[in-house]
DNA sequence: GTGATAATGATAAGTTATTATCAATAACCT
DNA sequence: AGGTTATTGATAATAACTTATCATTATCAC
């Protein structure tokens, strides 16, 4: 079974930025906002603590072509993603769209789907 | 400049399958089709065409999360794609969605966009 | 046909992201 | 506080693709 799992500074620091941040965060992000608070942070404590958390289902993780994933807490409810093609930043979309069923030819059957939207985000559109 | 380039087999062949194909393929999909018809076929070779057909804009890629880049003919219009979860093949879909900018943030700018659904392919979902 | 050289095939090397290893450190129970 | 052992950090090792290298082969202009 698994080992007691102990409370560390490190892992606290990284749950608190995933809770707070308003969009997903890749590892390296992560990483980075984590070490300003927790010095000579390693990079695979960042690495266990997302795939504990993934795993334990606090977070879910945002897949997008040709990137690394990004993480995001668990239960926002249906929503896709913006890709900043400048900041390489991901940012939440609400909602989503309806009819996407109409797109399927005959005996496919849909599981799951993913909108993307490629972009300047308001920042990088200045 | 570039060097004049030559006329080979298995340029042809390539070439050929992509152009019939009706589902975009993957690098691994395509050598596995001319294998069959030019034997001995590199690896390298087929990265090499694909590369040189998607630079002259013969071919363009589809990029799917977690996934190696399938290729299909460029010019197609545009449309969308659906990833089997059990043979991990890549569809085309026809036509889109309206209503794309609905789901965009104040002052974000898109320039493109991917939709890609997820689930049982017509063969897979039997 | 012949020569110059682009293309090929086999494979080494490079990328990028992630996981494994392991000695040192720090949590937590009594 | 002290001991057990989960966790950490540094880094080696993987893994999955893609590109580079280079001797050999094949294309094409003449």
């Amino acid at each position: 079974m698994s080992p007691p799992l102990r409370r560390t500074k490190q892992r606290d620091t990284l749950a608190e930025i995933l809770e707070r941040s308003e969009r997903p965060l890749s590892v390296a992000e992560l990483h980075a906002a984590a070490s300003k608070r927790t010095r000579g942070l390693g990079i695979a404590t960042v690495y266990r603590a997302v795939g504990a958390m993934v795993e334990a289902g606090e977070l879910e993780s945002v897949e997008i072509a040709g990137e690394p994933p990004r993480y995001e807490r668990a239960g926002k409810g249906h929503h896709h993603h913006f890709a900043c093609e400048r900041c390489d930043r991901v940012f939440d979309l609400a909602g989503c769209l309806e009819n996407l069923r109409k797109l399927l030819p005959p005996k496919f059957r849909v599981r799951s789907h993913a909108v993307t939207l490629y972009g300047l985000c308001a920042a990088c559109a200045g």
